[in-house]
DNA sequence: CTTTAACCCTGGAGGC
DNA sequence: TGCCTCCAGGGTTAAA
């Protein structure tokens, strides 16, 4: 499940391997991902040179000026590898871009939640598709600050999890860093989103910086040639999780059992004990 | 508008 | 060993 740090490094690594070389191949094999991949896109592309590989939340955006951009999402269990274009195609193997001198991009996506479309440059800016328009900000730049987080949750009577996992206010928070983020900051993850305190989005904010810097450094670390690795990509997050996938392990700051609930149908983790719906007198 | 739930898909885990 | 069921997960979309 690529999380930022992990959408981050495959962005490093596409960067690194083809950015400035001309596509010369795009053969697909299975078009079928979350949407269709259009039958047009390699025509589209080729003959082209990748001018450059963005990132906007966890979607790619690979540059092929002046025509257009393709938007690139791993989905949950996508990869983009970088090997030879002649390697033997394996199972959920979907598609590869190869460029000049036998640089060579593969997409793998078992479960085929992830996307790869076509932005046209007659279409406007890529920033303006529809994927990508109602995208919060970047949690590691600056407009991700306290009063856009109180701006964004005013009014909301969800639950703060499933606002930040909605990624209308600040884009790249998982399931994952969810919970480890309202776990670092001790707040509960049922806390409705409105009710955030300016105090509590004191915490938050840097909560969120501080979780998505450390795994993007960590993978930095780890991942480093993510592109280029020929292992499976993934298991590092749990490396660092305090809370998450923890469900009756003792809490590292207070010993009490992590307890595991289900927000939006999707797991939540947190300590009963440090992240208190409700001030609690102390004897 | 806001919120909820189903859905897409496959590998892995657990039960028998 | 193998078969069956169940589940996770991001993000979109339909429905309430």
């Amino acid at each position: 499940m690529p999380e930022l740090p992990e959408v981050e490094t495959t962005r490093c690594g596409i960067e690194q391997t083809a950015v400035g070389y001309p596509l010369v191949d795009m053969p697909v094999r299975e078009r079928r991902l979350r949407w269709p991949i259009p039958q047009a896109l390699p025509d589209c592309i080729i003959g082209h040179t990748l001018s450059a590989c963005e990132r906007r939340g966890k979607y790619l955006l690979m540059r092929f000026d002046p025509v257009g951009t393709v938007i690139v999402h791993l989905g949950m269990s996508g990869s983009i590898r970088s090997c030879d274009p002649h390697t033997m195609w394996q199972t959920h193997d979907h598609l590869q871009w190869v460029f000049e001198g036998g640089r060579c991009l593969r997409y793998h996506d078992p479960r085929r939640f992830g996307a790869v479309l076509w932005h046209p440059a007659t279409a406007g800016p890529v920033l303006a598709h529809p994927r990508l328009a109602t995208l919060g900000v970047e949690p590691l730049g600056d407009a991700f600050t306290v009063d856009h987080l109180l701006a964004g949750v005013k009014g909301k009577s969800l639950s703060i999890k499933q606002a930040l996992l909605a990624g209308h206010i600040v884009v790249g928070v998982g399931n994952i860093y969810a919970s480890e983020s309202l776990y670092r900051a001790k707040i509960h993850p049922e806390l409705a989103a409105g009710h955030l305190s300016r105090a509590q989005a004191k915490r938050l904010v840097p909560a969120i910086v501080e979780t998505l810097g450390d795994a993007l450094s960590s993978g930095g670390s780890t991942l480093r040639d993510y592109v280029n690795a020929t292992g499976e990509p993934g298991a590092y997050f749990t490396l660092y999780a305090s809370v998450y996938d923890k469900q009756g392990e003792p809490c590292k700051r207070c010993g009490t059992g992590i307890k595991r609930i289900v927000q939006g149908q999707r797991a939540t983790y947190f300590c009963p004990r440090c992240q208190r719906l409700k001030r609690t007198k102390t004897a």
